[in-house]
DNA sequence: AAGTAATTGCAATATTTTTGCGTTTAGGAT
DNA sequence: ATCCTAAACGCAAAAATATTGCAATTACTT
């Protein structure tokens, strides 16, 4: 597999992180699909990148949001490509495991309005919010 | 422990389940709280009643909508009763893990303009959405 | 009270994720 | 260009989470 984006190499230095070879080749694999992939798929598509690392350096991205963590009902975690994405959501089909990309969000106002209906919160950062449904497949 | 909810026999008979003890110890648990509870917290209240039982009961409700299960990011798998409750969501604190219940919801008009856009879904059923957080006592 | 299908428990196995540690490597300092 | 060191890697092993097969038990219909 060749490295195409020359943007990744400072991607992950401007975070601190080292840029091997490894890391590389998972955001290529990442940035292909636009759609959060499982741990499995990723070791699928990286044969010669031990799982280790691939935890490890899916963390590691994770901290410095280059990637995200998507956990989803019933489906192994998946991880997306963040850096050059904005925030968005998906839709999961409960038949196949189908994900799709969506770009709807919540009103601005709803982390407020859960923040002060919350007892003992004081603080509300994100949200993740999965659709689920059928796709258009598994309806026949 | 004492099975205390005369509804929760009739609960079970009626989705088509067989009103075991262990079923009963199980919802009686859930029932006591308001919060969804892992599978090993749920092992550690129940310990005369085998994992496996409680992986396959579990899954039994859920199927019959007596009992929804709850994923998060970073936390292991949850669960939740659902006959009872209204649906609603959750907060989840990023640092301690602990986990409040939310009323608040979407738009109603969300699901469908996000059917609209979606390019393979026919029909959206559901959604989850988990809000994340910091719980007061981790502000410190 | 008996019959039967559903459910349980046990043991084994599968899957997913994490840890420890010795070796290798990226990238700044020389 | 080479050296140096912390960061990252790969391997092996283990921990955590979830599933399967099967014989024994139980709920509930008749």
């Amino acid at each position: 597999m060749s490295i195409r984006n020359p943007l990744f190499p400072s991607l992950l230095r401007n975070a601190g992180l080292k840029a091997t070879a490894q890391r590389l080749h998972l955001l290529e694999v990442l940035s292909k699909e636009k759609r959060p992939l499982s741990v499995t798929l990723l070791k699928e598509k990286l044969p010669s990148v031990d799982q280790v690392t691939i935890y490890r350096s899916l963390e590691a991205m994770c901290a410095h949001d280059l990637v995200r963590k998507v956990g989803m009902q019933g489906v192994a975690t998946h991880y997306e490509l963040l850096a050059t994405r904005k925030h968005h959501h998906h839709v999961l089909c409960s038949s196949c495991g189908k994900i799709e990309d969506v770009d709807a969000c919540l009103p601005k106002d709803l982390e407020n309005r859960v923040l002060r209906s919350a007892k003992n919160f004081s603080e509300i950062t994100t949200h993740s919010l999965e659709f689920i449904g059928r796709c258009k497949q598994c309806t026949q």
